[in-house]
DNA sequence: CAATCGCAATTACAAATGTAGTTGAGGGAA
DNA sequence: TTCCCTCAACTACATTTGTAATTGCGATTG
C-alpha cells in the first residue's frame, strides 16, 4: 500500500482546486484554472502550486504528457469528502452532525424537487432494504 | 459598528475552542481545557492562545475577574456557523449544499428520533406559513 | 538564425497556524 | 520570612498556507 506521504490533511485552498480536478477527472493547470468559478479565480502559478502540493501529499498524480503536466486524483473523492467533512462537524459540531443538517436545510436554498429526494432519502433510513449503492 | 478586526476568519483549531466557549457561555482558559472532548485534548497554553487570537480576530472578548481572565463570546454562534458553513460548502461542493445534506444523511449516524425532526423541517420549508417557534 | 512570445517550472515570502516553552507573581509550606 | 509551587501571562518557533514573482525553454516571427 503506497505510502500517502504522512498523512497531511488537505488545506482550504487545496481542497478547492481538488474538487475541480475531481470534476474534470484529468486536467492540466491551465484547465483547472479556467474551470475555477469566476468569483474564485486564481492565478495559474497560485493553481500550480496548489497541485504541486495535492501531489506531494499524495492526493494527485501527474503524467507529463509532451510539454505539459495532467493531474488526475489518486484517491476517491467520497473518502476525502468522508474525512474533510468529520473533521468539519467535529470541531464546529462536537461531532454531532444533526445541527449541521438542521442549519443546511433551515437557510440552505433547498429547492422542492430537492426537498423530495432527501424525503425519499430518510425514508429509505428507516426501511433498511434496499443496499444503498454508496461507498 | 464595532469593527471587528479585518474579518479574519476562524482557523480551524480556534473553531473548535470558540464551540467549547459557545457551550459555557463564559469560562476561563482551564475550563475550556477541561471542557474538550478527550481525544482533543490541548494544552493549556496552546488553548490560552488559541482563545487570545480569537479576541485579535474579535470573536471573544475577556474580562479579568480577580487573578484570572474570563472569556466571552462577542459574535452570535450563529453568524459563525452561517459564513463558516458556507465557505466549506463553496470549497468542497462548489456552493451547492445539497450533495453535503445527501452525504450526512447517508453515512450520517442519524437516529430515528432524529429522522422525524429533519421530516417536520422539510415540511415546514414546503408549508411556509406555520408560526414557527422563534429564534 | 535572432529576437519574441507563451506557458510552465522554480523560487520566494510574508502571514497564519499549531503547539508549546519560559517567565513572573500570588499563596502556602517550613 | 523564605522558598517553592501553581497557574496564568508572555514569548517562541518551526510549518503550513496563500499567493505570486521570476526564470527558463520551446514555438513563432522577421
Amino acid at each position: 500500500m503506497l505510502e500517502l506521504s504522512k498523512n497531511r490533511s488537505m488545506a482550504n485552498s487545496e481542497l478547492e482546486i481538488a474538487r475541480v480536478l475531481w470534476g474534470l477527472g484529468k486536467a492540466t493547470v491551465r484547465q483547472v484554472v479556467e474551470a475555477l468559478p469566476d468569483h474564485r479565480k486564481r492565478d495559474f502559478t497560485t493553481v500550480q502550486t496548489y497541485l504541486a502540493r495535492l501531489e506531494e501529499k499524495g492526493y494527485v498524480k501527474s503524467e507529463i504528457t509532451g510539454r505539459v503536466k495532467t493531474f488526475t486524483s489518486r484517491v476517491r473523492p467520497a473518502s476525502v469528502i468522508r474525512d474533510v467533512t468529520n473533521d468539519f462537524v467535529e470541531r464546529l459540531f462536537g461531532g454531532d452532525s444533526f445541527p449541521l443538517l438542521q442549519h443546511l436545510i433551515r437557510q440552505g436554498d433547498v429547492s422542492a424537487e430537492k426537498i423530495r429526494q432527501l424525503r425519499a432519502m430518510l425514508d429509505e433510513l428507516e426501511q433498511p432494504s434496499e443496499p444503498t449503492t454508496d461507498d
